[in-house]
DNA sequence: GAGCTAAATGCAACAATATTGCATTAGCTC
DNA sequence: GAGCTAATGCAATATTGTTGCATTTAGCTC
């Protein structure tokens, strides 16, 4: 799946480079939202380090390749876990575990674009974040 | 309309103070996003001041009694322009003005919950935002 | 594999955003 | 208007994000 992700970044044209391999790594790995800086901390725990401001700028082009996502709500990111969803992107956050869980679906995209045109508002892209509870944590 | 805050706001036991009126009165007023370092440089301009941890903590309870919204993708204010949508925010933003619409839909709503629950999770509030271009800006 | 070059990284400094504890002030009730 | 409690202001600090520049390195050519 890194490799997925690299093969994608050097298509655009970017370098396959030791620090862009470890935080794609990282976000596999976790599978939560981790702020840049909680990728430098786990880094560190493994011996391993990057500049702050190396993980800011590989996280800027990963996301302008919808490799991986802002959450808007915590400001974390997580990796994309859809092959194609243009424009469409939606999580499930789970408010107790952090858990995430990406999904996408035109047909609420068709809904929010046709109340918007109602507006005059023509949209180009959705984001939306539903807070909950995952099934393990509904169940407790 | 900031009345209209300010009685809900005592109704909950909070008191109507110089701050949170100002704050109101300045999110009713501008109509855009704005974070709580631009809250305190248009009362600047006004000759009035408030010192931006107040201004945080009355946008936390705004938030809390859902009078504001925090616009996730921008990381700023802007107040509710809806009586009642528990739950249910939903955004229209400007990409080139930035200019906010906000709405709700009872059946997007349902249409996310469904989507969910395949995958077991219990939705609680939904926060959606459509970035694009509004009426007046997409005419250029 | 050595050399070249543009791209990428690391560093340092700084800017912006956000939080905490505590002393002081000011709404609200009576 | 006095008293009580919530709310504010302040100071200090923590967290998050950005910029410019010197150095390094990935990937290409030969």
């Amino acid at each position: 799946m890194v490799q997925d992700s690299i093969r994608i970044l050097q298509a655009q044209g970017h370098k396959a480079t030791r620090p862009r391999k470890l935080v794609l790594e990282i976000l596999e790995e976790m599978d939560r939202p981790l702020s840049p800086y909680d990728i430098q901390g786990v880094l560190r725990q493994r011996g391993k380090y990057l500049n702050h401001v190396t993980i800011y700028r590989v996280l800027d082009i990963l996301c302008s390749l919808n490799l991986a996502h802002k959450m808007l709500s915590s400001g974390g990111f997580v990796r994309c876990s859809l092959d194609m969803a243009e424009g469409c992107h939606r999580f499930m956050v789970c408010q107790h575990c952090g858990a995430i869980r990406e999904f996408a679906d035109k047909e609420l995209c068709q809904g929010e674009n046709e109340f918007a045109r109602n507006f005059g508002f023509h949209a180009e892209h959705h984001h939306s974040e539903l807070a909950g509870l995952c099934s393990r944590c509904y169940r407790k």
